[in-house]
DNA sequence: CGCGGCATTCACAACTTTGTGAAGTTAAGG
DNA sequence: CCTTAACTTCACAAAGTTGTGAATGCCGCG
């Protein structure tokens, strides 16, 4: 654990977080350039990367960032910004906007819902089976409600830590 | 939307949902085969179906059962049972228990928050990059408490609209 | 104690995914 | 209006994943 000394960034430290946290991203679920960008993009200090120094710093080409980051700006986890009077294109985590994208998972529990729907009108609501995918899809109906709320405690409970961003 | 006549069971309707569920849980990053087999047994009438039978009904290999099983035994999203006086082997959802372990996505994010740390320490609580990192993670361990008691808010919505299963 | 049915393991082949180089596209600056 | 510096797209090669058949192991039963 290395001492970080005032605002000189040690790249070896950096480099293993984001190494670190994107394996987990990936055995999450997310692809492993998008997690990496990501991380990236997480431990750096503006926030903001362009993609000639995602590339650099991430030993990828311009074609695997440019993937990554249309990946990343499809499920809302960094936007894409231009910087003024240049092509050049910068690409920032919002410190907030991406968890809340991050709850937007819920668009993966309304697939899920739809699925489960579609199951018990088929089988039929009175069939032990229909009757299972009933009470999961209720599940997932209470969880959807629940999520709204605990956001809304979330961010209070930021507002109150960390003042707001 | 067929109708389904009281006890008989529309194998190509089963199916149908079976795919389509599977598809869902594929696309959240489940693997194939194990969302397969969890889609058949959630569309089971008992919730239970020997290795036998799920492979005739998803077309698939014993191999195949057997390392889809596997996955889903250690996600406690199944659970394997003998039948007494046989070697044959059953494998059960529990109607709770499975969602129950859905909620164990909180092993992923104890991973997600040990990472955070870790690179909190590396990067240094003061420096800009630090700071984002801590707050990400405060919002994880925030989240880590609240899905609990919403848990525990589930089970009590659930006793009082299902009775206990 | 050995037979027979089940499940598991292993090596491999088919398939899918992923990242690259190179060509294509867009827009700033002269 | 041409040049040039970006980003993007495309086709392909490399790498990884997945499911199968065959061999192996395990256990209840006769």
């Amino acid at each position: 654990m290395a001492e970080p000394s005032g605002s000189a960034r040690d790249p070896e430290a950096v480099s293993r977080f984001v190494e670190h946290f994107a394996a987990q991203l990936v055995e999450a679920g997310l692809p492993r350039m998008p997690a990496r960008v990501f991380g990236a993009l997480l431990a750096s200090d503006t926030g903001v990367l362009t993609s000639a120094q995602l590339g650099e710093q991430l030993k990828i080409s311009p074609a695997a960032v440019s993937g990554a980051v249309r990946y990343l700006a499809r499920q809302r986890m960094v936007s894409r910004e231009r910087e003024p009077g240049s092509r050049r294109e910068r690409y920032r985590v919002h410190g907030d906007q991406w968890y809340e994208a991050l709850t937007n998972r819920e668009t993966v529990i309304r697939r899920w819902e739809e699925a489960l729907r579609e199951g018990v009108g088929s089988l039929g609501p009175d069939t032990p089976a229909g009757r299972r995918l009933a009470e999961t899809l209720a599940f997932f109906e209470f969880v959807e409600k629940e999520v709204e709320a605990m956001m809304d405690r979330w961010r209070a409970h930021r507002e109150e830590r960390f003042g707001r961003g």
